[in-house]
DNA sequence: GAAATTTGACCGAG
DNA sequence: CTCGGTCAAATTTC
């Protein structure tokens, strides 16, 4: 069964329309960078532009992810990307989202034969169809952590469960507006045995709703872009996020992704090319403080994100960018706004933007960027979104320890 | 009082 | 039968 056709044929057209767009708007950035290096009005230039980039790149995304299903690719990408609160902080970001094969997503072909059990267990089969992708997040001590979770959605806590051989319970929380809107979006907090430090975020269901309610800022999505259905895949898509605080001085988000899917190697090669060559903008300082999103083919993905903010940190630092097989991905905060996309065959990018103005994760969410202290170093990924329920641990100085008691949800954390 | 969280019970999958 | 995920009543928080 090849399926591949005409349909395809069209998203391709569609992908590289996305793609020659956000090289375009690299190009600006590029341009804009190199004649107003340092001016504010630069910086929100850059930001508004790097959003920009980063929409077409996630439509890009999309299009490869999931082509097969009408559905989803007429109206469910609710939102992503929206970025709309031009205001003042920092935006961008990305959600790391692994690709692969879509078309098992929705269901693969089943007889007519169990139609009724599959009536039956609608809902459940619905909720195992629904896409999942899983990321770690890494919390250090001495970085607030009251929102590295965060990532813009409002969730809503339902369940508490203690895992079998697990040493923590594991948190189930739902989209706020599932009542309202009807968002099946869900999403699970574990935390690490070997790490308290880490966190496994698993999500179910990308969001329908209009999300954020009243806040500050956009979502920061962690929309997949595509996921994988499988939680077998999962497992090696998952993507890590270490967050860690070194008092004042590292953003860095490194995201680093596999690849999996090979099937669309040629054409994802072909367009990160584009992309890179469009985006390469590299500005000084970059060094430490800088996000590196790097993708690698082995087949574990990890994003690491040091990032902080002095107890305040939301997390949520990442943006990824993953073309099937090729994962492009990030988002880099550095000192000096600075993006670049390191060409590597096969496929390290590096991506980066500064934390100041921010670009948050997801595009366009921008949320509480304060830093009071520190001037660059921080990456806010804020918590916005209070909306969110939020892991409340003890944390008030996360260096201590994290309670083994803690229970994941309060407002605030995630 | 409304909204969110907690927690034991329930249900389906394996 | 066990375990993970969800429900929903009770409780807490705002």
């Amino acid at each position: 069964m090849e399926n591949i056709n005409k349909g395809d044929w069209e998203a391709n057209n569609n992908l590289v329309n996305e793609l020659t767009r956000g090289k375009e708007l690299a190009r600006q950035l590029q341009m804009h960078l190199q004649s107003n290096v340092g001016t504010s009005s630069s910086q929100e230039t850059c930001e508004y532009l790097v959003q920009k980039i980063l929409v077409s790149f996630e439509k890009g995304i999309s299009l490869l992810s999931w082509p097969p299903n009408p559905a989803a690719a007429a109206g469910d990408q609710p939102q992503p990307l929206q970025h709309g609160a031009g205001g003042s902080g920092g935006g961008g970001g990305g959600g790391v989202q692994i690709s692969e094969s879509p078309p098992s997503l929705a269901g693969s072909p089943r007889s007519d034969q169990d139609s009724d059990r599959d009536q039956e267990r609608d809902a459940s089969r619905k909720r195992k169809s629904l896409p999942r992708w899983t990321k770690q997040v890494r919390v250090n001590p001495g970085m607030g952590l009251e929102g590295p979770l965060d990532d813009g959605f409002s969730w809503r806590k339902y369940g508490q469960k203690d895992i079998l051989g697990a040493k923590y319970p594991r948190g189930y929380y739902r989209c706020t507006h599932r009542n309202v809107q009807g968002c099946l979006a869900t999403k699970q907090v574990q935390r690490s045995d070997d790490d308290p430090n880490i966190f496994e975020i698993t999500y179910r269901g990308r969001h329908t709703c209009n999300q954020p309610p009243s806040n500050t800022s956009t979502p920061t999505i962690d929309q997949p872009m595509s996921v994988h259905e499988n939680q077998e895949h999962l497992i090696p898509n998952t993507n890590t996020i270490e967050l860690s605080h070194h008092q004042q001085n590292m953003n860095m988000i490194n995201v680093q992704l596999n690849q999996q899917n090979l099937q669309n190697a040629q054409l994802e090669h072909d367009m990160l090319s584009n992309l890179r060559s469009g985006l390469r903008v590299i500005t000084e300082g970059l060094d430490d403080n800088s996000f590196h999103f790097a993708s690698s083919s082995s087949a574990t993905r990890g994003v690491k994100t040091e990032a902080i903010n002095d107890s305040r940190f939301l997390a949520n630092a990442n943006s990824s960018m993953i073309m099937g097989n090729t994962s492009f991905v990030g988002t880099e905060f550095s000192p000096t706004t600075s993006f670049h996309v390191s060409p590597a065959a096969s496929g390290t990018s590096y991506f980066s933007v500064s934390p100041q103005g921010g670009i948050e994760d997801h595009f366009g969410v921008s949320q509480n960027f304060h830093n009071p202290n520190s001037e660059s170093d921080q990456i806010n990924t804020n918590s916005a979104t209070n909306n969110a329920p939020n892991l409340d641990f003890p944390f008030g100085h996360v260096d201590d320890q994290f309670d083994p008691n803690f229970t994941f949800g309060h407002p605030g954390f995630y």
